[in-house]
DNA sequence: TTCATAATTCGACATATTTCGAATAATAGA
DNA sequence: TCTATTATTCGAAATATGTCGAATTATGAA
């Protein structure tokens, strides 16, 4: 993993971090369409207003918080009207579950011999 | 999503918001037996001074992170005579992977009428 | 017992984060 | 234009985090 990637991810785990972001991450990820795979092009919005209902901060804490997950790139926003939409693109779950699969993180011989030899063989 | 489970996964995102920490945790997926599935029974161990090898952090820093990691639950730890061995329960991972997977984290109506009337049908 | 190595604990300091209220901006509607 | 609603920016305060060096603990070996 090269250090790019290691503080863009890094940067990713931050802001969920926090358990109000990672409560606002994760109801933008529940309230995709019930019976489909989340978004595709079927993502659903949600309002900031409505994101924040029943978590009892501040709005301008909610501002602040949703900033963060912005800024690390894994919620969307736009403005409509009076209201800022919020939305979750599919392709940034899909790298996070892909990180966290052994498989894809397996290499040859990077850390061959990170044991003192006379614990290998225990 | 429960009050519990948002703590407890905030606190895992928390210990791997660290590049340092990111990149110690990282490792330890990496350097499974290749051609195999990370863990098993076969999960490999490496102790701490190797873990921070490269990594030019002080001796006294890598084991707060360390501990940072493992108080989180993410890594396991053993002392085995002079030295203390980390690994990773692959179940961590497969726990990790599955909350992103965006199909286990569907709700039926939890979230409907979050965006206000005029704006949920464009 | 004495020494060297591996790792941890402790205390300190600099920096970052969380949170709020007040003020401000953006917009829709009367 | 004036007002109400939605959301953001700013500044401040309390708290948390990352890092180090010095001291300490744990262990194996001479």
């Amino acid at each position: 993993m090269s250090n790019y990637e290691t503080n863009n991810l890094s940067a990713m785990f931050k802001a969920l971090s926090n358990p109000h972001r990672l409560a606002l991450f994760h109801r933008l990820m529940s309230c995709c369409a019930p019976g489909t795979r989340c978004g595709l092009e079927e993502t659903s919005r949600v309002c900031v207003g409505a994101l924040g209902d029943g978590l009892e901060i501040a709005p301008s804490t909610l501002s602040h918080h949703l900033k963060e997950l912005h800024r690390a790139g894994l919620i969307q926003m736009e403005r409509r009207g009076k209201f800022v939409e919020c939305w979750l693109e599919p392709s940034v779950l899909a790298e996070l579950s892909a990180f966290f699969k052994s498989d894809s993180n397996l290499r040859s011989n990077d850390h061959e011999q990170l044991l003192p030899t006379q614990n290998r063989q225990d």
